[in-house]
DNA sequence: TAAATATATAAATGTACGTTTATATATTTA
DNA sequence: TAAATATATAAACGTACATTTATATATTTA
C-alpha cells in the first residue's frame, strides 16, 4: 500500500496531469478572450475576429487548441463555422479564479 | 463609450491577462504537485523533494515560480526553508476544475 | 464555372519554458 | 574553522508554443 502524505494529496493523485492540461488551455490571454467570447452562445470565426481584433489565422489556431482541449464544440452552417463553449461552468471557475487573483494582488505585500 | 458585446465579456474586460497569468502558474504538472504538497501546511524543500521524488533544483525552480505567482509564501527556520500555500481557495478551484475536466473527458464523444 | 467569402492549414520565426548538470550560498555541527 | 547539510542560482539544452505570412480548402453567389 503506497504511503499517503495527507488526504488532500490523495484526492489529487493522478489528476495533476489532467488539471495541468486544462490549466494550460486557459493560460493564454488571447485564447481566454476567445473562449469567453463564445461563452454566451454560438459565434462565427469572423465574428470573433471582428470582436477581438485578432488575425483570422490566430483565432483559428486558438479555436483548434480549445477544441483539442474539449472546451468548445464546432458546428458548420453554410460558409460559417460556429464555435460554442461546451461547459459554461468554466466561466464560473474563471470568475472564482479572478476573485482569488485580485485578492492575491491586493495583498501581495502582506502575504 | 466602448462597444460591449455582452455582459459576460464586460465582466472579464481587462482581466484575461491576470487570469492567464494565474492559469499559467497552474499549467505544469510538477508545479501543481508541489503546490498541492504545501496546501495543508508548511513544508521544507527537502521534504517536498522526498515526497514527490523530484530533483532539488527542479523543486526550487518551481517554488520560485509559485512565489513569483504569489501562490506560496516562504519562511526560513534554521537551515530549512518552509513553503506554504497562500490562499487555500486555490485548492477548491482545482477540485472544481477536476470535476469539469473529468466530465469533459467522459463526454468527449458526446459533446 | 468563375469570383468572392469564410475558414483552415502550413511554414517560418522568435521566444518562453521545463529539465538537467554544475556550482554557489547559507546555516548548523563537530 | 572545517565539514556537512539545506537551498538557491546559473548555464546549457531541447522543446513547446504564440504569432505572422502565405496559401489551401470549402461554400456561396453571380
Amino acid at each position: 500500500m503506497p504511503r499517503r502524505i495527507n488526504s488532500k494529496a490523495k484526492s489529487f493523485d493522478g489528476k495533476c496531469q489532467t488539471l495541468a492540461f486544462l490549466a494550460k488551455a486557459l493560460s493564454d490571454e488571447n485564447r481566454l478572450r476567445i473562449l469567453l467570447s463564445v461563452s454566451s452562445g454560438k459565434k462565427s470565426v469572423s465574428r470573433i475576429v471582428e470582436d477581438l481584433q485578432l488575425s483570422q489565422p490566430l483565432v483559428s489556431h486558438h479555436l483548434k487548441e480549445l477544441k483539442r482541449s474539449l472546451l468548445v464544440r464546432v458546428e458548420r452552417s453554410g460558409p460559417f463555422i460556429y464555435y460554442e463553449i461546451v461547459d459554461p461552468r468554466i466561466v464560473e471557475i474563471l470568475e472564482d479564479m479572478n476573485v482569488i487573483a485580485t485578492d492575491l494582488l491586493a495583498n501581495r505585500t502582506t502575504f
